[in-house]
DNA sequence: TTCTTTCTAGGTCTTAAGACGGAGGGGCGT
DNA sequence: ACGCCCCTCCGTCTTAAGACCTAGAAAGAA
């Protein structure tokens, strides 16, 4: 029984895990500590965020560990394209966020897109060992300060410029480069009064005075790269 | 000849190399890939900037690869004290910068520490086997986005801001807080008027237009928290 | 169809912003 | 003592910003 059970998860039920990291080395260093450990095996690596959505459609792993800093896709894009097809196709895939920084503004997102995890790679190898296992048993590990992220981001819940239009957007996020508005009208093709609407009602909606504050939102937001 | 020489490389004259990182999980990476290179081993780890000078001292290893983010002294810093070292004891430790980000103030610093080489962890391993070797053979490796933001630096050698003077810094902070004029003369007591002659002058020092741009200035500059 | 939302845009009015020029006092180096 | 820079403040003038109100066209939902 007790050998049955061993030999199970050494042939059978080996927590199937697929890494999503653009640097080739973070993935070489996860693979070779998750190598060593006999319950876990590494059955597909991506390098960017598609990649990552793909390999988990195809090869269904128990967990993913995902980056969120990626090119074509970010890990946040990613851990909500995942989770979306898991709950479609029925698979049980846990993402785990692993990231170098704690980028308050993204704990949130990523929880939100479905992330099982989130750990920082200062975390020991030990660490990241502990919570593929945790989170192949249904147990969600977050490292501590993420925690505390948390509790000061709850009450906001979302963020406030979703509920803004698309055009509004588009208009919050050229203030966040600096435009005026005459610039504004240029490049979107409409008058400068019309901007000013826009203006006005992205000012009401994020509850701020002036564009200047707008500007800062949307720059600390990461809307305008 | 050219056997003597291989054997050379092999058996008396391994590439000694350091490994700095703060992630344990990059230098198992690291290690893994260096040790399936003949040529080179890996013969000491330090995790923090402090660690990683006093390594490179006692071990005088030819070549450390070191991360930019670091806890108790970082990148910059550690590398000037090992080039400083080397300096003095006659040692030849090239210092290879390797790092997660173009941190655009940061790469003309490390290269002003005495950093040899500068490569970023998106590049592949074999790019980084390569670096080492290059700068065992005194050949150093600049990424190539490195060059480029080099050439951006060079005409601008230090941030703009620091031309600014110390009140006029404070303004452009609070300015960065999204205050208007009104409210930075009263958390400054001082005039409006007086307010408006330092932004006018602020906004001229740094080549902008508005307090739009200067506050996203100030944001992505992080001078306003 | 009707209602609602979104995008467009005009008019009017108020005010914050910023340019430009002048000016006095204080500190600091030579 | 003199010049230079910094901080302070004044007045004037122009314009960008933004509030507030109105309104038409198009698209989509009820």
């Amino acid at each position: 029984m007790e050998e049955e059970k061993v030999l199970d998860v050494q042939k059978n039920s080996k927590i199937r895990v697929l890494l999503a990291d653009d640097h080739e080395m973070v993935r070489m260093g996860l693979k070779a500590y998750i190598s060593t450990d006999d319950s876990m095996e590494v059955v597909g690596e991506a390098s960017n965020g598609r990649q990552a959505v793909a390999l988990a459609a195809a090869l269904k792993p128990d967990v993913v560990l995902m980056d969120l800093l990626m090119e074509e896709m970010n890990g946040i894009e990613a851990t909500a394209g995942i989770t979306e097809a898991c709950r479609k196709s029925g698979a049980d895939t846990k993402v785990i966020i692993l990231t170098s920084f704690i980028e308050e503004d993204k704990v949130m997102p990523a929880l939100e897109a479905g992330a099982f995890s989130y750990l920082l790679k200062t975390s020991g190898p030990e660490d990241i060992l502990r919570a593929i296992r945790k989170a192949f048993n249904g147990e969600s590990v977050l490292e501590g300060k993420v925690s505390q992220v948390m509790i000061r981001s709850t009450r906001k819940v979302k963020a406030k410029h979703d509920l803004l239009t698309d055009r509004e957007m588009e208009i919050l996020c050229e203030i966040g480069r600096g435009k005026t508005n005459k610039e504004i009208s240029e490049c979107l093709y409409i008058g400068i009064k019309t901007v000013k609407t826009h203006v006005s009602s992205i000012l009401a909606k994020l509850e701020l005075e002036d564009r200047t504050k707008a500007a800062i939102y949307a720059v600390k937001n990461g809307l305008s790269d």
